[in-house]
DNA sequence: CATAAGTTTTCGGTATGCCTAAATACTACG
DNA sequence: CGTAGTATTTAGGCATACCGAAAACTTATG
């Protein structure tokens, strides 16, 4: 059962996962390729190992496509991914931008054993520093329930969830900027001609305006209602 | 300054070090294909490499010894083993015979930074689970005063400040006779005809004898002189 | 519906790091 | 001091994972 896959196996598979885990669409050669900094020619020689080791559904000229024992695997790293970020930030101290050119090596360098008793030494959180969920053991993914900033109308009010960890220059600047995980934010207006968006920040006691340039607004997800929400989880397939 | 070798490369290094490490001579071509598990042939071939990129000295048929730019390369990995030895232990609740295999993969993974941080949370300890000295990060090496069980008279008393972990079977066993490292003892006297050493354990007030093998008495490194010993740093060159 | 534009795959090649087998160099003994 | 035996290096190959360029296919457009 444990056919230890490569490195690069394990980032194709995590990469094709990870494509999909917020939108719909499957993902293509090049856009594999482009995520992972490669060629397209060595996207389709790995799609075929990827086939032939069962990981992937693929047709040529067709979308990539995760089989359940591709998803499983998926799981698998995004799990360990998720939970060496939470430790490197919560134990070590790094900070939310720093911490996922560490994960993206140190995920295929630690074992089952490392990866549970991390788990159970960080109290099995169920999310990671962005906010992104962390698959269970036994690959069951909690479930959030968010939308983008930059989907709200005015008037809305939420806490942020989750931030994308695609770019750490973001992520740096909403430190400056004091704007972090749980942060209470309410929509107040779209400036006209296309300007940004204007949020209401809830900050001890008081409270401040932020203008939302939009590349920031695509990457902070809020969710509306209870204050600490509880998670539901859906099963793994 | 930072070359990036392969993991390959930094294991070679890391076994040619440790080879003189507790004893004089330098390490041949076969002994260090034995030590890494490969054929002597590929060990030719990374010799080449590593006197090309300037970190072993050697002449052909020769022993291959580390320059000064390797031998702080090879202190920079021992100190990642070792710290990562003692974090397995100290935070993951790694028994000592268990954390060998998963340094070895880990030491090729981190960051400086990570290194760095992990020494702090664990209080720049100066030796790991199995009693062998940690590197500083400027490559001062603990100086350890001590000699093998085997090697001590009758009567001579001493606390264990190193077991070697070369074998892990041995460590279970130890761990499972209640041995330890700063565990006290006195050698009571070698049985006749070749027959083991007898040791007196001194343990919660009471004490205990124990037969030694000799393959134990060996691995097991007793110092004499003070409970707690200060530990001597000798620079790095 | 034909062809241009864009995407994907195939082809030939590079770099690591490993292997076995053969050649070569040391060393120790008669 | 020559030679047998051992240690080491060289030669030829294999597997992985990457590349750029060329060929093959899909799709979009006029
Ligand atoms: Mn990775
Ligand atoms: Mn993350
Ligand atoms: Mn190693
Ligand atoms: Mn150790």
């Amino acid at each position: 059962m444990k056919s230890q896959l490569s490195s690069s196996t394990e980032d194709y598979v995590k990469t094709i996962y990870a494509f999909t885990e917020w939108q719909d669409a499957p993902i293509t050669s090049s856009q594999l390729a482009a995520r992972l900094g490669v060629a397209n020619s060595s996207v389709s020689e790995m799609v075929r190992k990827l086939k032939d080791l069962g990981l992937v559904d693929h047709r040529p000229y067709g979308a990539v496509r995760l089989t359940e024992e591709g998803r499983r695997v998926a799981l698998t790293m995004v799990r360990r991914h998720r939970l060496l970020e939470t430790f490197l930030v919560n134990e070590l101290g790094y900070s939310w931008d720093e911490v996922h050119v560490e994960a993206e090596l140190l995920e295929h360098a630690v074992s089952d054993l490392f990866v549970e008793r991390l788990a159970a030494k960080l109290g099995d959180p169920s999310r990671d520093p962005h906010g992104d969920p962390i698959p269970t053991a036994e690959g069951a993914v909690p479930r959030i329930d968010a939308h983008r900033l930059s989907e709200l109308d005015p008037g809305h009010a939420g806490r942020i969830t989750r931030i994308s960890d695609e770019n750490p220059d973001l992520l740096r600047y909403l430190a400056q900027e004091r704007i972090f995980l749980d942060t209470d934010v309410t929509v107040v207006r779209r400036k006209p001609f296309g300007g940004p968006l204007v949020v209401r920040i809830d900050e001890g006691g008081g409270s401040r305006d932020f203008d939302v340039a939009d590349e920031v607004a695509d990457a902070v997800w809020v969710r509306s209602g209870p204050a600490h929400p509880g998670c539901t989880l859906e099963p793994g397939t």
